[in-house]
DNA sequence: CTGAAAGCGCTTACAG
DNA sequence: CTGAAAGCGCTTACAG
């Protein structure tokens, strides 16, 4: 392989000189750049980026944290993970995809072997044990989500009182009056410290009164089927309800199919708008889902953006909240 | 950070001691090897990855290279990548998922910087120029997949022949005598240099005849929507069909609602079995499909293990073909 | 079985 | 604006 001895050498100058101009950090006149870059140019080089990461102490590796075990990875994710991807190459880093527990451990081991500079969590509980994992280990991070306590943690979330406005805010201007949120699960213990669920029905049960709306919670577990059997409890206990929010995107899922088969047709009897979903995912049932589109590029590529601010030590990024923006389907109409 | 040196300094032995107990490279006393593990547990050291790669030559770090602008990247794709990480940190490696283009060029930027030991190339596809890439940079490199000229290229796939087989013999012992297969768009550059598309049409027009059936293919794109089209046109086209296989994943939801659509009962009119899924996305359906089960964890394990091997030089794995298994659900049955 | 020393390919004060 | 040199934290012949 060639190295940068072998550029210097070529361009008559010091290996000082090329990495001056490989990084730009110091002033080189246009003759000696341009001769150092004909250079690398004719040798085909390229930096050897371990070499460098261990001279600078600094790897431009980024991990994205992401906790495999109590969520799977699905289409949102994949579209956190692509365009925090592509932020990340664009500032000259890579970003790893690491699958971790939501102990802690994994991340104490990756940190400490110096791989990555800085980590972005995903999945954020809101009293995560791997945050503090971080803090001890003075590594730099980004949360995407929120915990609890955020003083001082630089972060990127859903704005769920803006999507969950904006949705009732829709359902209603559609004529609807008898809505209904399909939430999580009380006995699922990532219920009450899961973000996306505490947050969306608080916000739910805030707005709904503001339009004079009753406010109905239904309990549901993130699958299709328990999407499915709400549907039945919904419908059994609550028949007059119009139009349906509901959070988790694999319940969703279940809850059109279970409509149907309820001989209910949506959205002629039902509407179903989901709250947070990606389009890949909405485009999986007949007819395509109306959904609350989770900003996933906008916050893979915002968080990756604080975090590398953070690394190299520029002024912090302010946290930013992004609603889930409405992205039309055909599972949402005016009611009957 | 605590470092070698203070590690060596500690025990009172060289830091050339303290790598030999670490990586287990060279004859120690129990002695010695007991006071250096002492030391470096009392000072809580981690080896420094970087330094190690920089002067061993190797990184430990393995890139699966992802092509997301032709597939997207769901459940299947998910379970490939997490299996594989797994088999990697079994063997000290870290496992790093990076997107890439189908003409080479990111990869070109990947491998010439030092950072992966070795690439586990996915979705490969029959002609794929991404080989050419990594052959010419001489980096050590396993298929997920095949090309068509397979001499000395380390390799693990579906067994598509098995696969179809045991599918067919499934529907055939539960009295099925008309068949169809759903396979890729004829117009869809990707059909005809997709492996699984071209290689399970294959079987099937292979298998069909020997069980005495009628060979009906039908083509399809990848898309839920293209799923309910085709079953518009069997319906119409080959109304005695009784049971579906179907290659294409996204479609094969698609099928299920359309058929739901067309006012048939799945599986009570029409069976649909898809060939390659993965458990989770045939969770979203309801009925939950009967499928066979993409070998995703399997294929990921065993093309790491490969690829492995050739980085360190050991004897080569020999190529592997692991067939789908059929993992039961709701959409199959006897014939009406 | 253990150690002294060269070297991996860069970056970065420091000096000029 | 440019260069000589130390150093990042390891591994690995080589010698004993």
């Amino acid at each position: 392989m060639v190295n940068m001895r072998d550029v210097a050498h070529r361009a008559g100058v010091s290996i000082a000189t090329v990495s001056f101009v490989l990084n730009g950090t110091k002033p080189v006149t246009a003759a000696t750049r341009a001769r150092v870059e004909q250079s690398m140019a004719d040798l085909g080089y390229r930096r050897n980026v371990v070499a460098r990461a261990l001279a600078s102490r600094r790897t431009h590796i980024i991990a994205m944290a992401y906790p495999a075990l109590d969520h799977k990875f699905g289409f949102s994710a994949a579209e956190f993970f692509t365009s925090a991807a592509d932020a990340a190459r664009k500032q000259d880093y890579h970003l790893v995809l690491w699958p971790v527990g939501n102990d802690g451990s994994e991340l104490t081991e990756l940190v400490g072997q110096g791989l990555v500079d800085g980590v972005v969590l995903m999945e954020v509980q809101l009293d995560d044990p791997r945050v503090a994992v971080l803090q001890k280990t003075a590594t730099p991070f980004a949360l995407i989500g929120r915990t609890s306590a955020l003083e001082g943690l630089s972060h990127v979330d859903i704005d769920f009182d803006r999507t969950v406005e904006d949705a009732i805010g829709y359902l209603h201007g559609l004529g609807h009056r008898q809505l209904a949120l399909i939430s999580g699960n009380l006995n699922d213990p990532l219920f009450s410290t899961y973000g996306p669920y505490v947050r969306s029905e608080a916000a739910y049960r805030r707005v709904a009164p503001e339009y004079g709306l009753e406010t109905v919670v239904l309990e549901c577990s993130g699958s299709s089927l328990a999407g499915q059997d709400a549907m039945a409890r919904l419908v059994r206990d609550h028949p007059d309800t119009t139009a349906v929010l509901i959070v988790n995107e694999f319940a969703a899922l279940g809850a059109v199919a279970g409509l149907n088969r309820l001989g209910l047709r949506v959205p002629d009897d039902i509407s179903v708008l989901p709250l947070l979903m990606a389009p890949e995912m909405a485009a999986l049932t007949n007819p395509a889902l109306t959904i609350m589109r989770t900003p996933g590029p906008e916050l893979g590529q915002l968080g990756t953006e604080a975090l590398i601010r953070q690394v190299e030590g520029a002024d912090p990024l302010p946290p930013q909240l992004v609603p889930a923006k409405l992205y039309p389907g055909a599972t949402t109409g005016p009611p009957r």
